[in-house]
RNA sequence: GCGACCGUAGUCCAGCGGUUAGGAUUUUGGCCUUCCAAGCCAACGACCCGGGUUCAAAUCCCGGCGGUCGCACCA
């Protein structure tokens, strides 16, 4: 974890053994971009899978999947195309650049500079003679920064349109439809899981800040007036490690150690539904192999803060390069739904049994996944007698299952065919590979994060039984071919550990 | 976007004005092989792109693209 060239180790090892990889390689790359290989669709396909098991398995949580590109209205609605532009002006002479509103304020006074639009602000720029405020040198002109991708909707491009640059905002628009489909009862959630772009100045590092991810997203609409959260019981002795405002404005960043019952009880996460969140990402986030001790959810300060949210903290992990933002926990109020209800006149209000009306309000947990992915990689990395192991989560790992012939010769290699078929067949993701040395297959599959290996051998062609081979240990236990598919099944369900699979052999 | 450093086989490195561009590892074919990257033989495979300087450029200069770090940004 301290080594400073795990990030780099990483990426080779990604490269090379195909988890992921710069896209558009061969016409020089293009910064912001990556391709997942097999190994990677693999492991990306399974941690989508445990973060809707974490996150969208009760009733009423439902599931949807909505178009990337909206029409230029709905960003106007929801206050993306005022907020994710904005005017930044560079010294002519140290280079630094900042955001040309925010002197303008500082300098005069005047609140919410943004708002009034380019031309005003650079007239105020050159009114006030606003200079470099690191080193008194004159600021270029600014320069419009818009981090949302613009494109023409038609073929005849009469429509201008945008990529969503998260995944909210069709939860909102579909608030209607998703309260029908949940019988027109709160509390209930609209859950996404697909891309997002974001036009980012400047990308960096690989997996954790691209300009196309996939965003795993859920909108949890309740009654302000109601605000419990039924479910909190079952995360509320969940452990967190919490920095809030108050610390962050006393640069105190040492994090609380308490539950999740205390931080609400002390009022330091302001809704029941956030918490409860929360406690679930703290188990999802450990679920992807991070300890305790690497985890932490840190406030945002006001000005940090997205243009929509009350409160924020972010859940963060440790990785070698210092800590990470995996997942963003957003109270949004009724900002959205009633931003929606102006913009495209539409009631998004909801009746209580004592007749009066109101707009639910919405907890957000956000979570990005190619930092998940690259998380779990990086915790799950261990370098050991000169080979690499991913010690990935048994129910993570890109492939459940090798299958090696001891040797290639006498048969083997026909009977370890039958049996990679056979386990194929009944549902396993398998690796069947015979090239090289047995030692040197081993060493493979523990580089590709496969848990478990299963070797023919000569024994097998006498008693039909077969090795099983563990990832972690480097142990062995003998099974008989007709008891291998229940015990898998049953290691692959946390049912039973790698001992139970057989009986054990001695080094 | 600015600054510093960097870009050589699939991967990781060496070479820093004239080299048949070298090594490790991987991959492929063969021999061998009864459990942890064994050994032997053979083969494939690279100087990011474009200009310039020079008799001569992987090597020096400029620009682009990409990467790492720092500043700024990060909904």
């Amino acid at each position: 974890m301290t080594d400073p060239n795990l990030y780099e180790t990483i990426t080779a090892i990604a490269k090379r053994r195909g988890y992921y990889w710069p896209s558009y390689e061969i016409y020089g790359g293009l910064s912001g971009y990556v391709t997942y290989g097999d190994l990677g669709t693999k492991l990306k396909r399974n941690i989508e899978r445990t973060w809707r098991n974490h996150f969208t398995r009760q009733q009423n949580i439902l599931e949807i999947e909505a178009p990337i590109i909206s029409p230029e209205i709905v960003f106007e609605a929801s206050g993306h195309i005022s907020n994710f532009k904005e005017y930044s002006s560079e010294c002519t002479k140290c280079g630094h650049s900042f955001r040309a509103d925010h002197l303008i304020e500082d300098k005069t006074g005047l609140e919410n500079v943004e708002a009034m639009g380019g031309d005003a602000i650079k007239r105020l720029l050159a009114e006030h003679k606003i200079k470099c405020p690191r080193c008194s040198s004159p600021l270029k002109e600014p320069t419009l920064i818009l981090t949302m991708f613009k494109t023409q909707i038609g073929a005849t491009g009469g429509l201008t349109g945008y990529a969503r640059p998260e995944a909210a905002q069709s939860m909102f628009i579909n608030f209607k439809r998703g309260y029908q489909h949940a019988r027109e009862k709160l509390p209930f959630a609209l859950a996404q899981v697909g891309k997002v772009m974001r036009n980012e100045i400047s990308p960096r590092r690989g997996l954790t800040r691209t300009r196309e991810f996939t965003i795993m997203e859920l909108e949890l609409f309740f009654d302000p007036q109601q605000p419990e959260c039924p479910w909190l019981n079952e995360v509320e002795d969940e452990e967190i490690r919490l920095i809030t405002e108050e610390m962050l404005a006393n640069d105190e960043r040492t994090p609380l150690e308490l539950t999740i019952r205390e931080a609400v009880e002390k009022g330091l996460i302001l809704q029941e539904w956030s918490a409860y969140y929360m406690g679930v990402s703290k188990r999802f986030i450990t679920h992807l192999g991070v300890p305790h001790d690497r985890q932490r959810f840190r406030a945002h300060l006001p000005d940090e803060r997205a243009h929509y949210s009350a409160q924020t903290y972010d859940h963060e992990v440790q990785l070698s390069h210092g800590w990470l933002e995996v997942a963003g926990h957003a109270y949004r109020t009724d900002y959205d739904l009633k931003s929606h209800q102006k913009g495209a006149d539409t009631d998004m209000t909801v009746l209580r049994e004592d007749g009066t009306r109101f707009t639910p309000h919405v907890v957000e947990p956000s979570f990005g996944l190619g930092r998940q992915f690259y998380t779990a990689l990086e915790h799950a990395y261990e370098r050991k007698d000169n080979r690499n192991i991913f010690h990935l989560p048994r129910d993570l790992a890109p492939y459940q299952l090798s299958i090696f012939p001891l040797v290639t010769k006498d048969g083997l290699k026909e009977k370890s065919q039958e049996v990679h078929a056979a386990l194929e067949k009944v549902g396993f993701t398998t690796f069947y590979d015979d090239r090289g040395s047995v030692g040197r297959r081993y060493a493979r599959s523990d580089e590709a994060g496969t848990p478990l290996a299963v070797t023919i051998d000569y024994a097998t062609l006498d008693d039909e039984t077969v090795t099983i081979r563990d990832r972690d240990s480097w142990t062995q236990v003998r099974t008989p071919l007709v008891d291998l598919a229940t015990n898998l099944r049953s290691y692959f369900s946390y049912t039973a550990q790698f001992e139970d699979l057989g009986q054990a052999i001695e080094p």
